[in-house]
RNA sequence: GCCGAAGUGGCGGAAUGGCAGACGCGGCGGACUUAAAAUCCGCUGUCCGCAAGGGCAUGUGAGUUCGAAUCUCACCUUCGGCACCA
């Protein structure tokens, strides 16, 4: 027992010593980081393994609150896991490629390598600031040779399987820079250059892909993923299948050209096939110019320059007016035998389905918009049974069970489906159709005309005959980034100007070549980055199989619902493509994912350096320390929610872990104002007053442990508030320094550790010096069980509803009938008085929940 | 526009079919102090009422249910993503 125990009520105040939060979270740092407490022992088979993984930041130079707000939490999983007897590997590194570096070395002119390295180097001082558990053994930088020469061989291997391939797509260029833009550079809704303000073209160039499509029917699936229902909605929207049919249009012959041109539609809808009164191709669709009429030549030309200014999201928007042309030429409708119109439109994309559409008004929103717009026909061919004379007012794309073919020849009066199915088989026996399936999701354009990336390994043979495009060959590896490079005010690739690393022999011939100078998009890095960290430094292979295979997948991962599409699907692709090739087992990455929330700037808004309102927690951790900030952002919102960042309200947090010290080390002080009397301690009775505090410390442990699975930290540290209240209560009283006390405040700080794990390892530290114990970190202890015996009540406070309006509130004894509490209720003054005059029709008791009477 | 999510006191939020507002901030009152700060204790959704008590209230409107913040539909607003920001 405490020394002070001998004195219990004097007031202690003077002798408190104040909480240094500064020499403490310091002096703890350096004592875990001397005693390796975070290193994990890959090799270890004695425990059962658990890899968190939290998305690796950007060096972009601060590490914001929003960092903080993913970390932290993370980082009490990976302690609380720890407790649970789990070996934890929680690796941390850097994505450092990209954009943000090449424009820093466009303003001031120092290499990328410089400012990024820079970056990095302050933010792990203030990564380590948090008192986080890292890995810092496992750190990977992806500008670093020896993670990025494998992608490099990625790319290879997947060059060789097929998985990587070259073809045209547009990019944004600027006339007049003669640079690609990125998509953050073309600015406003007249899409101009950030730098110059010239209106944005496209234009095509050769590009690297990978062929994630490959894998779409595979990442519909989600077997044994725990990932929230949201995100994989998502991302099924996102890959898009849709079932249908492609269907052959042969070019009618006219008198500029003799038709036989078979314009192939994909259709979601073939049972519309007698409605479609014209067909729309794409303004970029290969056969436009053989199929425009000279009249028309001009106004065609014009449309396609003007789609080719439009984002993708302009010319999808449904809500906006339509614009198209007629080419003048006509198809035949391959079962009507019909002459149909065909136009251009940009709500058509040449890169979703066969980049041509039959458009059917009737049936269709977007079809019946054009129509009306350019009074072409609209022709109804599907109707509810019964309704089969109605008049087409707006397009009918319902889909109930008795809808029917209607004006559709033989076909007509069959339902829809079997419809589909018959006219599908018609085509198909005729060779003009064959059932289809599309999908939204597009493969993964990798190359960037960016000098701050991967190179992508590979040379073009200048030779005479040439090699074409070579592969280089594994053992050269990697292809390095020169050391410095000339960066041009207006941007564009500082590596297509660099003589040095264009020039180079041909691989295969020896002859002249010229170096690729695309690099990779950094999403590859990003894609494959969790196993590396088992073996970061591994120079024969990417990595570890056999770490790989005893590691993975990762059992948790942490980051921003930003990433829903896009960097988990590729990340989805890597690990189908990397087992594909043999070097792994698993075909998913991430187990189970979590997605927090962000915080977002004062105003409200995304936090980023070029808005100014990035928030810097540097300061509040030298005021208030590590623990306080990590408390109050998980205090401050639930995890998963958006809100903007706002300090108010730490003060309450910190004089929270400021009185778990004051009940900790002085269990008998009082407060100037506080009452000695007794009676207000936690229990009704003095003499219960000890194990009414063991009773709340073990139902605290019992809801925390439950929340702490969910990840529900702003409800869990509610629930600690609430149990230290109860010490506060219970101070100076006879409960304190009890032993019912003392074990409550020993599951309090292990309740504490690993959220605030500075304060709770001083105070477990004070515990055991005071109890003359050996020390042994509060980390290192396994988490407690509560015990079923003290969190049950022994009565209970049942609400009483009249007519589903609360009426009274009834206390009972655990464990009564069903009928004693019914009869109990009604002989209540209040309920009695309420019933008056009224007929009781129904008695609704929810057994310990409630009891609702319906009267009338 | 399309896909996904959110909307509860003065503020952050709790309650995911059963007592709306836990916990915290702020505010008010009190204790301690010569005083202030710090600390501690109490009260605090709103309207009517001296009170007992009652009415209203979870973005808006409808619905399901004995009972809805919670489920369903429509609408409004805000946030994330839309393929070269990461």
């Amino acid at each position: 027992m405490t020394p002070e125990a001998t004195t219990p009520l004097a007031p202690a105040r003077s002798h408190r010593e104040r909480y240094d939060h500064t020499a403490t979270e310091q002096r703890w740092q350096a004592r875990w980081e001397e005693l390796g407490m975070h290193r994990t022992d890959l090799r270890d088979e004695t425990r059962p393994k658990y890899y968190l993984l939290t998305m690796y930041p950007y060096p972009s130079g601060d590490l914001h609150i929003g960092h903080w707000s993913i970390k932290v939490p993370t980082d009490a999983i990976a302690r609380y896991r720890r407790m649970h007897g789990y070996n934890v590997f929680f690796p941390i590194g850097f994505d450092a490629f990209g954009l943000p570096a090449e424009n820093a070395a466009i303003k001031s002119g120092v290499h990328p390598a410089t400012w990024t390295f820079a970056n990095i180097e302050r933010m792990r001082g203030q990564l380590r600031s948090m008192g986080a558990t890292f890995d810092w053994n496992a750190e990977l930088i992806t500008a670093s040779p020896d993670f990025y020469r494998w992608n490099q061989w990625f790319f290879l291997k997947f060059l060789e399987k097929g998985l990587a391939y070259r073809a045209m797509a547009p990019v944004d260029w600027c006339p007049k820079d003669l640079v690609v833009l990125a998509r953050e550079q073309v600015e406003g809704v007249e899409r101009r250059c950030w730098r110059c303000g010239t209106p944005v073209v496209k234009r095509d160039l050769e590009q690297w892909f990978y062929r994630t499509t490959a894998y779409a029917d595979e990442m519909l699936e989600y077997r044994d993923l725990d990932w929230p229902e949201p995100i994989r909605t998502m991302q099924r929207n996102w890959i898009g299948r849709s079932e249908g049919a492609e269907v052959a249009f042969v070019v009618a012959p006219d008198s500029v050209q003799p038709g036989g041109h078979e314009i192939r539609v994909f259709t979601t809808r073939p049972d519309t096939l007698f409605g479609a009164t014209f067909l729309v191709l794409a303004p970029e669709h290969p056969l436009v110019d053989a199929l425009t009429q000279p009249e028309r030549r001009e106004e065609v030309q014009a449309y396609r320059h003007e789609s080719r200014r439009k984002s993708e999201i302009d010319r999808l928007a449904t809500d906006r007016e339509k614009t198209g042309v007629p080419l003048g030429s006509e198809a035949i409708n391959p079962i009507s035998g019909e002459r149909v119109p065909i136009w251009i439109a940009d709500y058509v994309l040449l890169g979703y389905g066969t980049g041509a559409i039959m458009a059917v008004p009737a049936h269709d929103a977007r079809d019946f918009a054009f129509a009306q717009r350019f009074e072409l026909p609209i022709r109804r061919v599907i109707a509810p049974r019964g309704q089969e004379d109605a008049a087409v007012e707006d397009a009918f794309v319902a889909h109930t069970p008795d809808e029917v073919l209607v004006d559709s020849g033989r076909f007509s009066g069959m339902p829809a489906p079997e419809g589909a199915r018959a006219i599908n088989e018609a085509l198909e026996a005729d060779g003009k159709g064959t059932g289809s399936v599309t999908y939204r999701l597009r493969d993964w354009l990798v190359s960037r005309q960016r000098a701050w990336g991967t190179p992508i390994p590979v040379v073009y043979c200048q030779a005479e005959p040439s090699c074409g495009i070579v592969p280089i060959p594994e053992d050269q590896l990697p292809v390095l980034l020169p050391e410095d490079y000339e960066f041009r005010p207006q941007g564009g690739n500082a590596l297509e100007s660099d003589e040095r690393f264009v020039r180079t022999p041909c691989p295969r011939c020896g002859g002249a070549g010229r170096r690729e100078t695309d690099t990779l998009d950094t999403f590859v890095d990003s894609s494959w980055y969790w196993w590396r960290y088992l073996s970061p430094h591994e120079d024969d292979a990417p990595l570890d199989r056999e770490l790989v295979a005893r590691w993975c997948p990762v059992d948790q991962y942490t980051g921003g619902a930003e990433h829903a599409v896009m960097h988990l699907l590729y990340s989805r692709f890597f690990a189908k493509a990397l087992a594909d090739l043999g070097l792994i087992n698993e075909r998913e990455p991430f187990r189970r994912l979590f997605n927090q929330g962000q915080i977002l700037g004062e105003d409200g808004e995304r936090m980023s350096k070029s808005r100014g309102n990035v928030q810097d927690p540097d300061e509040l951790v030298q005021r208030f320390g590590a623990d306080t900030v990590r408390l109050f952002l998980m205090f401050m919102k639930p995890w998963e929610a958006d809100a903007p960042w706002s300090a108010t309200g730490i003060g309450g947090v910190d004089r929270f872990l400021k009185r778990v010290w004051t009940v900790v080390l002085d269990p008998h002080g009082q407060e100037g104002g506080e009452s000695d009397d007794p009676e207000h301690a936690v229990g009704i009775e003095p003499e219960a007053g000890g194990r009414e505090l063991l009773r709340l410390a073990h139902r605290t442990l019992r809801d925390v442990s439950e929340l702490y699975e969910g990840y529900r930290f702003n409800a869990l540290i509610a629930k600690l508030m609430e149990l230290t209240n109860g010490f506060m209560r219970a101070r100076g009283t006879a409960v304190a320094g009890s032993a019912e006390w003392d074990e409550s405040i020993r599951l309090t700080l292990l309740m504490l550790a690993p959220l605030a794990p500075h304060i709770a390892e001083e105070l477990w530290s004070r515990r055991l010096a005071e109890a003359g114990q050996e020390w042994r970190s509060v980390h290192l202890e396994s988490w407690p069980s509560w015990d079923p015996a003290l969190v049950v009540e022994d009565t209970i406070e049942l609400p009483v509803q009249v007519n589903g309006k609360l009426r009274d509130r009834v206390t009972l004894p655990m464990g009564i009938s069903q009928a004693d509490t019914e009869r109990a209720v009604m002989d209540r003054e209040k309920v009695r008085a309420n019933l008056e005059g009224k007929e009781v029709v129904r008695v609704i008791h929810v057994a310990g929940r409630l009891v609702n009477i319906v009267v009338r």
